[in-house]
DNA sequence: GTCCTTGCAAAGCTTTTGCATCGCT
DNA sequence: AGCGATGCAAAAGCTTTGCAAGGAC
């Protein structure tokens, strides 16, 4: 039984052939959008229609096996929830992005939350940057 | 002549109606979609097509009038640009949204990126928080 | 066999664009 | 008057949904 199989199961979905190619598809790519997913899939010869891959990334979601994040480009990209929470830093030139984690920031925005009464639930940050000269 | 108006002109746009009344609306309300502002301009008697106030809001974005912020809706909201930067807090709940400013958080931002050979063009930063009970 | 899942096509939303008309300067 | 701005409607993304067929357990 793969990898793969068993993490569906433990979040109480049918280890079904879209969804594991799906999940291996993000497992080796990080921040792809539905389409970058779709067209990763054909390459690989599966036929899977991209109503399943929304289909299926609103599953994961909801099951807390990928983010969905909505930088600015007008569509949504998705990553499998790393271990170790991170922001990123998307460069405006390249559009590369880069991951950090910065445990000054998360303390901060903790008591920043608590001090007007409130509790964090998630949080996203991203810098847009470009490269020094 | 009014302070509208002035604004207008000094970004380099003719001071028209539509735009007048989009930043009359900007101002008197913080974080609009493009169809909130539609339908307070119809609330105002005013006939401003939705298309134009699309328009208006992509030429003030330009021009640095105003900032879209691109929640987690699936739909942008824009606000005039503030004198001072803040960031954001949204109710999960309540869907309201406040602004906070922390020095501490910008500073230590300005840190990390330069750690990796980058300057900050940009950022975003969203706590989604509910009420302490 | 049952119930969930998939594919396809159609529909929904937000946002953009073409084009003739209108209005600021 | 000239040239940019507007309105309307059509089109263009991205995403969701209805329905009949297919697949996992």
């Amino acid at each position: 039984m793969s990898q793969q199989n068993t993490e569906l199961k433990k979040a109480g979905l049918k280890a079904t052939l879209p969804r594991i190619k799906i999940l291996e598809v993000l497992e080796n790519n990080g921040h792809l959008s539905a389409e970058d997913i779709y067209k990763e899939l054909i390459k690989l010869d599966q036929d899977i229609g991209l109503a399943t891959v929304y289909r299926v990334l609103t599953q994961f979601e909801a099951a807390g096996i990928v983010i969905k994040h909505n930088f600015e480009e007008g569509r949504a990209v998705y990553e499998i929830v790393p271990d170790e929470h991170h922001d990123h830093m998307v460069c405006i030139d390249s559009g590369e992005i880069f991951e950090f984690h910065d445990d000054v920031i998360e303390k901060r925005q903790a008591e920043i939350a608590s001090k007007h009464g409130f509790e964090i639930v998630d949080h996203s940050m991203v810098l847009y940057v470009k490269k020094l000269k």
